[in-house]
DNA sequence: TTATCTAACGTTATATCATAACAGTCAAGG
DNA sequence: CCTTGACTGTTATGATATAACGTTAGATAA
C-alpha cells in the first residue's frame, strides 16, 4: 500500500502549494539555525518532499524517493529524518495513516487537529484551539496532566462531499 | 515490547474494576442479541481479557493468552475478534499505542477520548462530549463532513503524579 | 593545521503490527 | 437431509518500525 494521494491535478483540499515550498524551507532553516539544530540535506530534502505532496506520505513512500536520489535506502534513514522534523514542529505524524505530513504553519506553538478524507487522502490540519482548551478542560477534570494529543477526524472534504452530489 | 501495564496491585487509573466485568460482559451478550451480533467464545473471552487488564493490550498480547488456552495461535484470531468488539462498541482501538481497550461505557452512543499514561501506561476513557463539539465545530468551518474522530491525550495521570512527588 | 569529539548517516539485521486468502466447522432455515 | 452463511483456524506474506554498529563529516580545541 503506498499513503501517496493521487496526483491528478485535481486537488480536494488546501495544502501547501508549491509556492510557499520555498519560503517554508527558508524559515525552517532559519528556525534550525536559531535554535542550534541542523536541518542537513536529508532532513532538507524530506521536508521538501512532504512540502510537495498531496496527502501524508508513509516513511517508506518517503524513504523510496531519497534512495532513487542517492541517498541510503533503509528505513532508519527516513525514519531519522522523520522524527527530527516531527521534534522540531516542522512535520506530523498522522497516527490513524501510519504517515507524515508537513506542518502547515510551523514555527507557532500550535496544537493541531487533522482532517482526513478518506475519498481523497488528503489530510488538513485544522486549527484546534477550541478542541485543544476542551480537551485541556476533560483532563482536568480527570486530574490528568496532560502533555501532547493527538486528535484526527476522519470523515469527507467539501470537495470531494460537492464531488459527489 | 508488551503493551500491558503492570499488575502490581496498585493501580493508576480507575478502570473497570474485576466487579464490573461479569456485569458488562452480560450487558454486551444482552445488547449482541438484540442486534443480532454474535458474541462467541473468542470473542468473549477476548472482552473478558480487555476487562480484567489494567491498561490496553496489543493483539499479539491478546493472542497470546488466546492460544494458551485453547483458542487459535495465528494473529487473525485475535485481530478478527478485536475488530468486531470496536464495531459492537465494546472496544477502542488505542492508535498512539496499537492496542485496545475495553469500552467503559459499552452501549451508550458516546465519542471517547483517551488518557494515556507514560509513567504507568494506564488508559482512562474520558467523556469526550465538549472535545468532540469542539472538533464538530472545526470541521464544520472547514468544510469537512466529519465521520468519527480519535482523540488521544499523552500525559500522566493523578497517581502517578502524587507517586513522583 | 592537526587532533579530537560528536552528531548524523548508512548499513545489516530483526522486531513488531496487520491482513490476504483459503479450508474446515457448525448452527439455522429450507 | 442439504444448503447456506457466518465463524474459526491456518499458511503465508505484507507493512511498519527500531536496535546496534561502523563510517563520515562538521565543529572545536590544541
Amino acid at each position: 500500500m503506498t499513503t501517496q494521494a493521487q496526483d491528478n491535478g485535481f486537488c480536494c483540499a488546501d495544502h501547501s502549494g508549491a509556492a510557499n515550498v520555498a519560503a517554508i524551507l527558508a524559515a525552517a532553516e532559519a528556525r534550525a539555525r536559531a535554535t542550534g539544530a541542523r536541518l542537513t540535506p536529508v532532513r532538507r530534502r524530506v521536508l521538501e518532499i512532504l512540502l510537495q505532496a498531496h496527502g501524508a506520505l508513509g516513511a517508506y513512500d518517503v524513504l523510496e524517493k531519497l534512495s532513487a536520489e542517492g541517498f541510503g535506502s533503509q528505513p532508519p534513514v527516513a525514519y531519522r529524518a522523520l522524527n527530527f522534523l516531527v521534534d522540531q514542529g516542522l512535520a506530523h505524524r498522522i497516527r490513524r495513516l501510519n504517515a507524515f505530513t508537513a506542518c502547515a504553519h510551523p514555527g507557532q506553538d500550535h496544537r493541531a487537529a487533522f482532517l482526513i478524507c478518506e475519498s481523497c487522502d488528503s489530510v488538513t490540519e485544522a486549527d484546534a484551539g477550541a478542541v485543544s482548551a476542551a480537551l485541556d478542560q476533560a483532563a482536568k477534570a480527570a486530574g490528568f496532566d496532560l502533555a501532547r494529543a493527538t486528535i484526527e477526524a476522519v470523515g469527507q472534504c467539501s470537495a470531494c462531499r460537492e464531488a459527489a452530489r
